[in-house]
DNA sequence: CGCATTTGACCCGCGC
DNA sequence: GCGCGGGTCAAATGCG
């Protein structure tokens, strides 16, 4: 799996040389045209990670040359997912921005159980073989912390080397009770910046009062200056993107870019808040008409 | 002392 | 059937 995340957004960063050499070595096999342009991204390389079909059919705006962008998938839920509770506690996450604000993009893909990946959710399963399906959902975050912060408390109970790739895939559980919530964090060969963050399941509980209050109750750890707001509007919004409450039988896919830069200014960040709450916007439009 | 992390062993599914 | 790789367990260790 760790194979497709890569391939996802292959090329978010043209200009990044060393990505481009990284690609040349531990990538080779994962090499593509070289245009700066996420048209070039192999959907069938992602067909593992999500639904094939999302992509082909989604996938019609494709920005000539992405300096930061926002990518959604959205997917059938899962019928554990829809039969479970509202998404209070959404199984999305933040991308921290971590102590100094570095985060300069966030790509989010909701994963559906029910397409071929459940194959190796298969393997998943334990000794008592009675693991079920769970909605997961993924997103790529540029940060230089691996466990981002998202107002949950982990546990890391594994670790294991990522095929293909200098980096380890770490393993956490959510230390609440019960709380059948895991998440795999990892890094990308291609692009070391790039954390990939998977969750799987749904929080049966609500954040930790310990932790910041409510901010992560959202998708994205949002500075601190705009992360009221900014949650709120991510939390209005992520019904109808994730398909919570929704029809649950369109797959869709959103592709967004704006031209931000990557080192955000400080005074700007908010600017870059707003961008991405647009996209939500859009997002949620799109599903609704669909 | 309690909790989190580390890490090697183990389990399981899949491909050959 | 066997090997590989992903995921999890659990004892040992670290840390506040």
């Amino acid at each position: 799996m760790s194979e497709d995340f890569p391939q996802f957004y292959y090329h978010h960063q043209p200009y990044d040389h060393d990505d481009d050499q990284r690609r040349n070595t531990a990538g080779s096999q994962y090499s593509s045209p070289a245009h700066n342009n996420l048209q070039m991204f192999d959907p069938n390389s992602y067909l593992s990670f999500s639904d094939y079909n999302s992509f082909s059919g989604g996938f019609g705006v494709s920005p000539p040359s992405p300096e930061a962008f926002t990518a959604v998938v959205k997917e059938e839920q899962t019928p554990l997912a829809v039969a479970g509770e509202t998404p209070a506690t959404p199984n999305s996450s933040i991308s921290s921005a971590s102590t100094e604000g570095n985060k300069k993009e966030v790509k989010e893909v909701m994963e559906d159980e029910e397409d071929q990946s459940s194959k190796k959710d298969g393997k998943a399963k334990k000794k008592g073989g009675k693991k079920e399906k769970q909605a997961r959902f993924a997103f790529m975050t540029k940060s230089e912390v691996d466990h981002l912060e998202d107002g949950y408390r982990w546990r890391k109970y594994g670790q294991k080397a990522v095929k293909n790739s200098p980096y380890p895939r770490s393993y956490y559980r959510c230390t609440t009770q019960k709380c059948p919530v895991k998440k795999r964090v990892e890094r990308s060969f291609q692009d070391p910046s790039i954390v990939i963050t998977t969750y799987e399941g749904q929080h049966n509980h609500h954040l930790p009062a310990t932790l910041r209050g409510n901010m992560a109750a959202g998708m994205f750890a949002p500075p601190p200056e705009a992360s009221s707001s900014f949650t709120q509007e991510l939390l209005v919004h992520m019904p109808n993107l994730y398909g919570y409450g929704g029809d649950g039988g369109t797959s869709n896919i959103v592709y967004h870019q704006q031209n931000l830069s990557s080192t955000t200014p400080h005074h700007q960040q908010s600017k870059e808040i707003r961008v991405k709450i647009r996209c939500v916007t859009l997002v949620s439009r799109r599903v609704a008409n669909d």
